[in-house]
DNA sequence: CTGTTAGCGCATTCAG
DNA sequence: CTGAATGCGCTAACAG
C-alpha cells in the first residue's frame, strides 16, 4: 500500500547508515565497497523495495544500457529468429533490447528511430524499410552506433547480410532445371532491397539459361505475409497460372500455396513453388515448401557483436560488411 | 559530424529567440503557443537536429509514455497477434510499447519486470509465467497499472482472458465424439495456468462421457513450441500411440504432426489431432489442423484499453475481469 | 501567450 | 573505502 516511488537512493542510504554515493557504488561497482557495507545496503534495498530510477541513471550517464532492434515484421519467423540471436548476445552483457516493428513502412520506421534516439540507446540494429539511409547516418553522427541487418552497407556503416542475388539465382536456376518456362516472381514492395536483389538474381538465372527477361512475370503485393501471398495467387489465377512461382519469402509462398490449393491448382504437379528464408513452418506446410535457407540466428548474433564492439570503442572501430551465402533447400513443392 | 547531444532545449530556445519553457510547450502542448512562435521553434528544432531527451522528460514527469508487454513467447503467433492489438490501441495515444519475452521462465519474467519498473512505465500487460503474482501486486502498489492477459485475475487486478476449461472441454469432447478412447494431452510445464486449465476441461469432458481420468495420458514437455511437440511425439511413439492427441497449443501440435508423419503415423487415420489457439499456420499445415480459436487480437486490444483507463484515472477505476468463450474449429486433422 | 525558476533522482567527481 | 556537493535536460507552476 506504499505510495509511489518515494523511496530513492537517499532513503536506502539513510536506512543503511551510509551516504547516497555508497549506495550508488554497490549498485554499479559493488567490488569497490566493503563486503559488510555492501550487505547492509543490499538488505536496505530489499526491505524498502527500492527500484533504481533508470531515467535518472540514463540522464546522468548520457546513454542507456539498451539497444534498439528495428525489424520489418515481428510476425515473420525470420525476424523472430534474428531477434533470438540478438537477445542471446545482449543478455550476456546486461543490456536490454527494445524491439520495434516498422511494418515495412518508412514512416513507422522513422517514428521508431525517433523513439530510440529519445531513449538514448547505445546503438541500433535495423533492417531498413527503404534505401534512404540518411536518418541512420544522422543517428551515427550523433554518436549512436548503427549496424544494418540483412542489408549490405556501403562502407561507412557496419552490416551483416546474405547474398540475395545469389539466393534469387539459386531459386530460379532450380526451377529452370526442373523444366519451367513461364515463371512468376511474387514479391513485396520494390522499395525493399531484398525484393529487388532477389529479382536481380532471378533474372541472372534466366539470362544464363538463355531465356528472355519476360519469361519472369512480377507480381507485386503490398505486404510480405500470407495475406499478400493469397492476393498474388488471385492475380495469377486471373491471368493464367505459370509453370513455376518464386516467392520473395516463405510467408508469401505459404499464402500462395493455400490459395492455389483452394482453387484446385496442384503443387508441384500444376505449378512448382519455392519460397525464401526457410522458416520452420515451411517444412510442415501442406506441401512441404522448397526454400532458400539463410543463417538467420547468426545474422542477429554477429550484428550484435559488431554493434557492441562499436559502442565500446567508437574511435578504434573499423566498419565491416559481412556477407553470407544462402543455400537451396529442395522439398516437395518443387520436386 | 556534429558531436553528441550538445543540442538541448536551451540551444533551441536561444536560436528561436524564446525561453526554454516555450520550447517545452511546443513539444508537449503546442496548442498553447502562438502559431508564429511555434513555427519558429519548430524550424530551430529542425535546423539544430534537436531530439528530446526522453530520460530527462521521464525523470521530470515521474513516469514515461510507455507501457510494457510481457509475453510467454514472442515466437508464438498467438502473442504476436495479441501484440498487434496492443500496438493498435497504444499508437493512437502516442505511447510506446516495450515488448518483453519471458520465455515461460519466471526468472526472466522477474528480470523483465525489473527493467520495466526501472523505466517507470505507466503500466504493464502480462501473461504470467507462473501463479506467483506477488511481484505484480508489488508493481501495482507502486502505482504501476497492471492488466493480466490470457490469465484471469482474482479481484484486485484487471484481466482479460479466455475460458480455458471450456476450451479443453470443447477439444476433448470433439475427440470423444469422433470415437477416441485412449487419448494423450501434450502440454508445456504445469506451472503454466493455461496448461492446467485446459487439462481440467479435458478431464471434465472425459467425466461427462463416463470415462476414467486415466483415459487421458499427460505428456509434459519443457517448451510449448514445435520442438516440444517433436519431443512429445517421440515419447508417444515409444510408449504406444493413442487414438487421439490434444495439444495445449498449435505450435506443439504442428511439431507432433511433423514427427508423426516422419514416423509413418497417419493423421487423422491412425490418430486424430487437435491444437489450441488457431494460429494462421494451422490451416496451412500438411494436414490442416483442428484447433480451439480465441479472440486473440481482441485480447490485446481490450487489455490495453483497460490498462490505459486505469492509468488515466487510478482512483476512480474499478478492476474488471473479462472472460471470452473459445470456439471449436474442425479441420482435416480430426475429421 | 511567454519567461523564470526550482527541482526530478541519480552518478560522479574530489576530499577526507 | 566513504561522504558531500554538483548538475545531467527537462517540465510544471507560476509570474508577468
Amino acid at each position: 500500500m506504499s505510495t509511489l516511488g518515494t523511496v530513492g537512493i537517499k532513503e536506502v542510504a539513510q536506512r543503511a547508515g551510509v551516504s547516497p554515493g555508497t549506495v550508488s557504488n554497490v549498485l554499479n561497482r559493488p567490488e569497490r565497497v566493503a563486503v559488510a557495507t555492501r550487505a547492509r545496503v543490499q538488505q536496505a534495498i530489499r526491505e524498502l523495495g527500492f527500484v533504481r530510477n533508470g531515467s535518472a541513471a540514463t540522464l546522468r550517464a548520457g546513454q542507456s544500457r539498451a539497444i534498439g532492434l528495428v525489424v520489418l515484421d515481428v510476425g515473420n519467423p525470420f525476424f523472430v529468429e534474428v531477434a533470438r540471436g540478438v537477445e542471446d548476445v545482449v543478455s550476456d552483457r546486461d543490456h536490454a533490447v527494445i524491439l520495434c516493428n516498422s511494418g515495412e513502412s518508412p514512416g513507422r520506421e522513422a517514428r521508431n528511430l525517433r523513439v530510440l534516439a529519445e531513449q538514448r540507446v547505445r546503438g541500433v540494429l535495423i533492417t531498413p524499410a527503404d534505401e534512404d539511409l540518411s536518418m541512420l547516418e544522422g543517428l551515427r553522427d550523433r554518436g549512436v552506433a548503427v549496424v544494418l541487418v540483412d542489408h549490405p552497407a556501403t562502407g561507412d556503416l557496419c552490416s551483416v547480410s546474405v547474398d540475395d542475388v545469389a539466393g534469387g539465382d539459386l531459386a530460379v536456376t532450380h526451377l529452370l532445371d526442373r523444366g519451367a518456362e513461364r515463371l512468376a516472381y511474387v514479391t513485396g514492395p520494390l522499395g525493399i532491397r531484398q525484393c529487388v536483389e532477389r529479382r536481380k538474381g532471378a533474372r541472372r538465372a534466366l539470362r544464363n539459361a538463355g531465356l528472355p527477361a519476360r519469361a519472369l512475370e512480377d507480381v507485386v503485393v503490398p505486404e510480405m505475409n500470407a495475406g499478400g501471398g493469397a492476393l498474388a495467387a488471385e492475380k495469377l489465377l486471373a491471368g493464367g497460372v505459370p509453370d513455376a512461382i518464386f516467392c520473395a519469402n516463405d510467408l508469401l509462398a505459404l499464402g500462395v500455396l493455400r490459395a492455389l490449393a483452394q482453387a484446385g491448382v496442384r503443387v508441384p504437379d500444376d505449378v512448382a513453388l519455392i519460397g525464401y528464408d526457410d522458416i520452420e513452418f515451411s517444412s510442415a506446410a501442406a506441401v512441404p515448401l522448397s526454400s532458400i535457407r539463410q543463417p538467420t540466428y547468426q545474422l542477429g548474433k554477429i550484428a550484435t557483436e559488431l554493434l557492441l564492439e562499436e559502442c565500446d570503442d567508437p574511435s578504434g572501430h573499423a566498419h565491416q560488411q559481412i556477407m553470407f551465402q544462402p543455400e537451396l533447400v529442395v522439398r516437395e513443392s518443387s520436386r
